[in-house]
DNA sequence: TTTCGAATGTGATGTAGGTCACACAGCAAC
DNA sequence: GTTGCTGTGTGACCTACATCACATTCGAAA
């Protein structure tokens, strides 16, 4: 399969969860996104790079991180189809890149350009709407793990994790799973053998 | 001074720095919103409360904080001046409130019921607009602190808060800013004696 | 002024998890 | 096949921080 079923049907269910918008007005948006491919490891964004795009999954499972001094990785975020990447400290306000983007799997995405969201956003009542609901869901999602990492041990992050994307454990090697609880592969490693 | 300059023209300042109402439109607003004042040590939302409001900080301070098992206090957010405080989770999905919010100084808020304001984004597009803008403001310094987290030890974080946030210093007690720090009352005392 | 409680400092000790080192997979290219 | 490279396990240490216990300071109430 070369390209995911229908990029357009995957993208207008999504949007369609939130907010309804008209066949016309739907097209008129999804002609702003333009679809690409990577290949595994491929990198979408890297540090220091002028960021204008958000990125919107099809198919394939992206991560977004950071890597310190010490050349060491955390993980902000594995992207699964329908969710949404960027490095948006960036993105909004302009900088370069110190988040990264590249791809776990081969991966299909919609590229949306900064300019044109805000153009949609300012066009499209709805639009907004549907972008301020994503944004809060990730506000959210990321004061809980930030709850997580204050309250919990690796052990109860890690089966946390594991509980809300079983999915994760066959498509992405430990040593990010470990960046992502922010634990050592060697900790991580002896949390599942006991 | 029983209530603050003008908790009118504060809101309207904050709003302006991001988009731009006509004085109807402003008013409008503002009529959503009713003025309230918390004594020190009182509390906003208590965990289990059924959350309908968000909370802007005209004058004074709050916290947002969730309480585990083990009765230990861990703060998501300092709310100072001009800054927006609730249990966000539980107002966008309707559930009981699982973050608590109280006031660290006697302070001055205006409330905005989650029904207004979603009725205040629907109506007039800048509101949206404001609104996705401030939420995106979070979600990107929720990251932030996460990778701060994940890369920084006690004392890292700790001179970090204090040179965002040289006020807290004196405002807050020790206690509290250990427990944004997510480290122990002691291990605070001991990092800055040293 | 005294008294009480809350907030802080400080020592002794325990532990989760980091780091370093090395071994052993599995898979891709040749 | 063999050579490598990337991922993973496992042991021996080390360190940052937690916890418990008790002393001290400070501010508000009496």
């Amino acid at each position: 399969m070369p390209f995911p079923m229908d990029a357009k049907a995957i993208l207008k269910d999504h949007i369609a969860k939130i907010v309804s918008l008209t066949d016309e007005q739907f097209d008129y948006v999804f002609s702003h996104f333009k679809q690409q491919s990577y290949k595994k490891g491929q990198a979408i964004i890297s540090e220091g790079d002028k960021v204008d795009c958000e990125y919107f999954v099809l198919e394939g499972c992206l991560k977004s991180f950071y890597i310190n001094d010490e050349v060491k990785m955390f993980i902000l975020q594995f992207a699964m189809p329908t969710w949404w990447a960027s490095d948006y400290n960036a993105l909004y306000n302009g900088g370069r890149a110190t988040i990264s983007v590249d791809c776990i799997t081969d991966s299909q995405v919609l590229c949306l350009n900064s300019a044109d969201r805000e153009k949609l956003c300012n066009e499209i009542h709805p639009v907004e709407h549907f972008f301020r609901w994503r944004t809060n869901k990730g506000y959210v999602a990321a004061q809980k793990r930030l709850l997580s990492f204050m309250n919990n041990d690796a052990r109860h992050r890690y089966e946390e994790l594991m509980a809300l994307y079983p999915a994760l454990y066959n498509i992405v090697p430990k040593q990010l799973i470990a960046a992502y609880l922010g634990v050592s592969r060697e900790t991580l490693s002896r949390l599942y053998n006991s």
